[in-house]
DNA sequence: AAGGCTGGCAACCGCCGTCAA
DNA sequence: TTTGACGGCGGTTGCCAGCCT
């Protein structure tokens, strides 16, 4: 945390001067800047974020104030600390994607890159290095973040799945085996018939299982489901028209004919309880039909991103996620 | 009670990609 | 083709509150 600067008086008392970029504020944002920039934001929408400081009559960058938005302002945003399940997600979102931070927070609604960073540099990766000092391995000796470190952390006993069936994925394997691992481990042949449960692709890397339910979460567009045990399914939603919903984590779904989603926000203004509430409706949700399977992309804010391919080397999830679909998951063509 | 230490987190920094002029 | 503006992102910094000694 910063120290607002001492010109935050003199910055209230010259506020629509837009000649004073040279005197741009940093530091904390103080509750005048906020309130201006959360009511030039519901009244105007996300523009040009050097706009949105001018016309807002805020003596900061765009930037600043972007990162004010996305980080601390936006409706969306929930609040509190991370629940178990939310702490799993990352924990598995991380074993697949690394330090993509945006990536992941675009898969748990209403958390922010930075908050997930943030609570991994010090919550996780506290718990990784203890972990790792506990259990004395040869594996378990890299207190790096990257994505090998849950090599570490599963074989050091920290499987915060495993009551759900998570498998360890060797993140340092070569991509082929690495492949082979997730697919071996991930899919099962028919995963409807032979559970209580449902099992779910909680994207590479292991099974979630989760009983059916159809909890959205609110105010967010794409499919978010709870199952029973707790564990939490978000991203791309499969609706096989059963009695819930069954979600792959669309880790990589949005194809270049989407580009026409991509459009000026808009906004959606209604009256909640908690006053003032609207979602930017082109950022919660790119809906995507694409090869009979409904495919969401659940961005956060302005967490979409529409071409980035999530490679991991050779390993290209977007193909792992087709065979999924089209091998794995037969029923998935049911949607028309 | 006071000083030091540590964790959490808001915000900045710098780099990179995109796009329009 | 170049260049500058802008947005997005990951890494890092630095402040503050709470805990410890």
């Amino acid at each position: 945390m910063r120290k607002p600067e001492p010109s935050a008086a003199a910055a209230k008392n010259n506020n629509n001067n837009s000649n004073n970029t040279s005197k741009l504020r940093k530091g904390l944002w103080s509750p005048e800047e906020d309130d201006k920039l959360m009511s030039y934001m519901i009244n105007n929408g996300q523009g040009c974020w050097s706009d949105v400081a001018r016309n807002a009559g805020l003596q900061r960058c765009g930037k600043s104030c972007r990162l004010r938005w996305i980080n601390y302002l936006r409706p969306d945003l929930k609040r509190g600390a991370f629940s178990p399940q939310e702490e799993e997600l990352i924990i598995h979102l991380h074993s697949l994607l690394g330090n993509r931070w945006s990536q992941i927070a675009a898969r748990l609604p209403g958390r922010t890159d930075n908050e997930i960073k943030n609570f991994w540099n010090s919550t996780i990766k506290k718990r990784l290095k203890n972990l790792s000092s506990s259990n004395a391995s040869p594996n378990t000796s890299d207190s790096s973040s990257e994505p090998k470190d849950h090599h570490a952390m599963l074989a050091g006993g920290f499987i915060p799945g495993q009551e759900h069936g998570m498998m360890p994925l060797y993140m340092d394997s070569s991509p082929s085996l690495m492949q082979s691992t997730v697919l071996n481990h991930m899919f099962d042949p028919l995963p409807m018939l032979d559970h209580a449960s449902l099992t779910l692709p909680g994207g590479a890397g292991g099974y979630y299982n989760a009983t059916p339910c159809t909890t959205q979460i609110n105010g967010v567009g794409g499919d978010c489901c709870f199952g029973d045990n707790g564990v939490f399914g978000v991203g791309g939603g499969v609706d096989i028209g059963v009695e819930g919903e069954i979600f792959v984590p669309a880790l990589e779904c949005v194809s270049t004919e989407d580009q026409n989603l991509k459009t000026e926000p808009i906004y959606d203004h209604r009256n909640t309880t908690n006053g003032n509430y609207y979602n930017n409706i082109n950022s919660i949700t790119n809906t995507n039909y694409n090869n009979n399977i409904k495919v969401e992309n659940i961005g956060v804010g302005n967490y979409y991103d529409d071409q980035e391919e999530l490679t991991m080397g050779e390993w290209d999830l977007e193909d792992l996620m087709k065979d999924v679909s089209s091998a794995s998951f037969p029923f998935l063509d049911h949607r028309s």
